[in-house]
DNA sequence: CATAATTTTCAGAAATTTCTGAAAATTCAG
DNA sequence: CTGAATTTTCAGAAATTTCTGAAAATTATG
C-alpha cells in the first residue's frame, strides 16, 4: 500500500533536507517515515513504502541507531525487528543536540586547545593564536551553557525558552539582589 | 611561502570538519585561512597557500560571500580583490546562525505548516498530523526564542550564557513577582 | 543440528559533489 | 578604444558518497 499524501510529502521533504543536515536522503526518509507512523515498521515495510533496496534500509537503520534516534521493537510470534522513534520530541532534540555537539563541536574544541598550547614562532603565528583563542573562548562559552541547559527538565527548558531575552532585563536587576551570584552558576560545572 | 604550522593545522582541521557542516573542504580551508591571517589575501595568495586551482578559490569565495562570512577589501594601486573575515567572533556567530536558520529551519517550518493545513483523510493521516504538529510546535518555539535572542547586544548575550540554568531558579521566583509577566516576553514578536 | 527466516556486509555500480583547466567576461589604465 | 590584468563561468575529469544485489552471517525454530 502506498503512503498517504501527508506522510509522503513529509518523507520527501526530510529526504531533501537531510543533505543540509549531516544525513543522506535515505536516512532522512527512513527517519521521517518512522516518525510519522504510529505502528513500528520492519525493514521490509520500509523497502516497500520508500522503494529502496533492502540493504540501503539496513544501512540507514544502522546509522539512525548510531544517532540514538530509533527504538527497536518486537511483536510476539514475529522474529523480525521493528522500529519506531521515541515519542517525546524534546527528548529527540536532546539526543540530536548531544550527538551533533559530540561530532561537530568537541573535535574542534580539542583541536583549538592543542594548537593554543604551542609556542608561537613568529608574528604571524602570534596573530593566528589570538584569533583561534577568540574562537575557542566563544565555542567553550556556548558549550558550557549547553552543558548547563541540557540537564534541565523539559518544563524548565520550556520556561527558559518562553522567556526569551526578557530574562536579561531581569538579570540586570538580579545582579543587584543579595544572595544571588552569577559566578555560582558559571562555576557549577567544576563539581 | 608555506603556511606556518599553526595556521596549517587549523586550515586542515576546518577543511575536514567542513563536510560535517554544510560546506566543502575547499570552502572550509579558505575560510580558515582568512580567519587566521591578519592581512587580507587575494585569490592568488590563497591558490598558493592552499594549493588549489584558481577557479576553485573563486567558487569558494563566492559561496562564502553568499554566507556573508567574508569581507571584500582593496589596496591602493592594486586592482585585485582582497578578502578577510569580520573581526568580531560573536558577529560571525550571528551571521552563521541566521544563515543556517534560513536554510535549514525555515523551509521545514513552511513545509510543516502547509501539511498541517490539510484535512486528514484517515486515521493514519490523523496520527501523522499529530506528530508533525508536535515537531512544528517544538521548532517554532526554538525559532521564536532565537528571534528574541538574536537582537540582544553581545554583552547581554554573554550574560545570558553565563547564567546557564541558574536562570530558571530565578524564573520560578520571578513568576511570583508583581509587574513581571512571562506572557509579555512571548507576545513580543507580535509587534 | 538442519533449515528457514532475517539481518548484515561489502564490492562495485550509479549518482552526486567537488575540482580543474580553458575559455569567456569584466574591469580598468593608458 | 585597446589590451593587459583580473575574475567568473562552465564542461567535463576526478573524487566522494550513496545505493544495490548477491553473498555471508546470524538467529530462531522445529
Amino acid at each position: 500500500m502506498p503512503l498517504s499524501p501527508i506522510v509522503q510529502d513529509f518523507v520527501a521533504h526530510f529526504g531533501e533536507m537531510g543533505s543540509r543536515w549531516g544525513i543522506n536522503r535515505s536516512v532522512g526518509q527512513i527517519y521521517a517515515l518512522l516518525y510519522a507512523t504510529r505502528e513500528p515498521l520492519c525493514a521490509d515495510d520500509m523497502v516497500e513504502a520508500l522503494k529502496m533496496s533492502r540493504s540501503n534500509v539496513a544501512m540507514g537503520l544502522k546509522e539512525l541507531q548510531g544517532w540514538g534516534l530509533v527504538l527497536l521493537r518486537h511483536k510476539p510470534g514475529d522474529r523480525r525487528d521493528y522500529f519506531t522513534t521515541p515519542d517525546d520530541v524534546w527528548a529527540i532534540l536532546r539526543t540530536l543536540a548531544e550527538e551533533r555537539k559530540k561530532r561537530e563541536i568537541d573535535p574542534t574544541l580539542t583541536m583549538l586547545r592543542e594548537v593554543l598550547m604551542r609556542e608561537p614562532e613568529n608574528d604571524e603565528e602570534r596573530y593566528a593564536q589570538e584569533r583561534l583563542g577568540e574562537m575557542h573562548a566563544l565555542i567553550e562559552k556556548l558549550s558550557d551553557w549547553y552543558d548547563d541547559v541540557k540537564v534541565m527538565e523539559t518544563d524548565r527548558l520550556l520556561m527558559l525558552l518562553g522567556m526569551g531575552s526578557a530574562v536579561t532585563k531581569l538579570l540586570e536587576t538580579a545582579d543587584r539582589l543579595p544572595g544571588f551570584g552569577r559566578k555560582g552558576a558559571k562555576d557549577s560545572k567544576a563539581s
